[in-house]
DNA sequence: ATTGCCGTAGCAAGCGCTTTCTATTGGGTA
DNA sequence: TACCCAATAGAAAGCGCTTGCTACGGCAAT
């Protein structure tokens, strides 16, 4: 029924091996023979069989792309820039660089990033690239960990993508590390310089690469302006008393979306109705945290600033344009890309940080001097 | 060096066909059998070789899930959806149902989407759905038809997901189909009932089914109103002569993007300095014409109403929040997975239209009186 | 002429798994 | 006690491809 090497090879009338090194091009071939199992190939509209060709050559064509939510143009952007430089080379024709890249979504659940893994792992994937932050839970960074070690050690290439490097790992995998903090400091510099005192911060998921190292941005940024909080310990999100609320008390987490944006932002706003600046985790959280303060009939940016991460595209077209930082998202995606194809050479160290540019734009603006 | 079946059945005691049956589960093992090879699965840390057993069992369990853009969340919810529905079950440990799904973006580009079918297939992918509008080059769509034809015979599930059906393969392959056309006349209708005579339409690109269905909706409003166009060909974008642009005239075709909203609002505009509504092919054209309408110094909606499609998250979130029509993206894309999977039975004649609702929002009023 | 090598092509041995068919039990039943 | 069937385990034949090694011409060098 279905068609065969042996197929091609009897009506090229050549041994099948010398079929399998026309479509692999790794061996001498006469051009005349060459030329002959090509036609058979056409004629017989002969599909290689993938697994039968993976399990003799010990190898396969596919690369993982693994992201936290598929539906976030975050992950998104990275993915695809990955996925074109890996499957990219149209004009070639069928040459040699033909890779499957495929992306899973893990949804952010640690279980479903380690099945995926495993699962790539069964294919014998060609490299594995891994996108943003990550769970700092000890158990699962030390399940990831022999996870990636083991993969790498099947030959499997591993590239991080927006997350930092495994702590130990770093000989056998290249990362490629945003540098969230210094983003984030620069960040509530920015805000600091144009007079602001009082800063709400919305951060995102607990126990997150991405979150703590936005996070502490900040509070460095706050702390060197003298306005740190003196009990800087964990502040546990309890309801604020009434009276000033400590620094602490002006960072609400939530997760990545926009709901939670609106909603930490209004609970922001009840502790602290005196705050005249909110940062956000990202833009999507921005974009909430936006609406919530319209809501409670505030003006961006006289009444309030917000502030987000990322500047993914929608967010100059935000009214107003939204002040963020702006992360290189395709250009990184891309060089991870080539780096699991082994096009590019990987950074000294294995490590590579790349630098977050601040955006500044129309909503944030100095605090009224009247409040 | 890599442990394998017979490794385990060595440590195991028993046959490598029993321990290939434990790990399928679809064959009687006694209980302290399957006790015993568990526990040498888990000893020796083993990991079944995927290609092999694909290659043995003749069907792999890899899915396919195709997206024209994977940083467009039209595309990323769907496909996250799909892929929940798919790779979902974690609960039930190695159950059966492990299944990889994957997502392969195209970027919209025929041969991408050609050579992704054929990885696929090479891959003997147990399944394969494609979601977004389809493109209408007959040259494509014969190749697209033969090769997913070949696909479903060769066992690969094939599921359409907000793709019309291809004409001719009906019984091979299940089609969720969006009601574009008539979301967009509902859109259009909601237009003309405020009152607007003078809409200007930002179409997507073209050849592609979608645009062409949500257009063709927008010219039956129209033309039900009587306000259709007595030359209704091809109007060829010439740019208009000044006085009374026809109906062909208003409407201007571009990518699915932001800047194409912006650049064609601003063209029609200069076309029809009286147009009093602008209909976006999609939400993030919508984002565009919003830019170019506020940068002319109009006001939305009291100058001019603009309205999108998709109702993805961030339209709510838009000032004033975006009047759309809302497609069940998540719903289609969990459907679509399962269909895939088998789980859900195809709709009668294996076709199933979802309906669009119009979502009217705070970017569409009455036109202004006065004009 | 003989030797040897280069350029090609074929042989055949797997790669690690699934699955059909067969063998071996241990009851239940006549 | 003899017989048969259900339940369970094993033997072995591939699945379709890759690749190390061998075979075979011809051509240059000896």
């Amino acid at each position: 029924m279905t068609v065969t090497l042996a197929d091609v090879a009897a009506r090229a009338r050549v041994s099948p091996a010398t079929v399998s090194r026309v479509l692999n091009g790794n061996y001498p071939v006469a051009a005349a023979t060459r030329e002959r199992v090509l036609r058979a190939v056409d004629d017989l509209d002969y599909v290689l069989n993938g697994p039968a060709s993976s399990l003799a050559a010990a190898t396969s064509d596919l690369v993982g792309i693994l992201v936290n939510d598929i539906a976030d143009p975050f992950f998104g952007i990275m993915a695809g820039a990955a996925q074109t430089e890996i499957g990219g080379q149209e004009g070639t024709g069928r040459a040699g660089g033909e890779k499957l890249a495929v992306v899973c979504n893990t949804g952010g659940s640690p279980e479903r990033e380690l099945t995926y893994l495993t699962l790539l792992q069964r294919q014998r994937a060609a490299a594995v690239i891994l996108t943003g932050g990550a769970l700092e839970d000890p158990g699962h960074i030390a399940a990831m960990t022999t996870k990636l070690a083991k993969l790498a050690d099947a030959g499997t290439r591993v590239v991080l993508c927006g997350r930092p490097p495994l702590p130990g790992s770093d000989a056998i995998m290249a990362s490629l590390a945003f540098d969230n903090r210094g983003g984030g400091r620069r960040l509530t510099e920015h805000l600091l310089t144009l007079g602001h005192r009082k800063i709400g911060y919305v951060a995102g998921p607990l126990e997150r690469t991405t979150t703590r190292h936005r996070l502490e941005g900040h509070l460095a940024a706050l702390e060197a302006a003298g306005l740190g909080d003196p009990a800087s310990g964990k502040g546990r999100d309890k309801g604020s008393g009434g009276g000033r609320p400590g620094q602490e008390e002006l960072v609400v987490h939530g997760p990545y979306s926009r709901r939670s944006g609106y909603e930490a932002t209004l609970e922001l706003l009840r502790r602290a109705p005196d705050l005249t600046a909110v940062v956000a985790a990202n833009d999507t959280v921005a974009l909430g945290a936006c609406a919530a303060v319209r809501d409670q009939g505030l003006r961006i940016p006289e009444d309030v600033s917000v502030a987000g991460f990322d500047d993914l595209p929608f967010s100059v077209d935000a009214t107003p344009a939204l002040t963020t930082v702006r992360l290189p998202l395709y250009e990184a995606g891309a060089r991870a890309g080539r780096l699991a194809m082994g096009t590019e050479t990987p950074p000294p160290g294995g490590i590579a940080t790349i630098t977050a540019e601040l955006m500044a734009r129309a909503s944030t603006a100095p605090p009224r001097p009247t409040r």
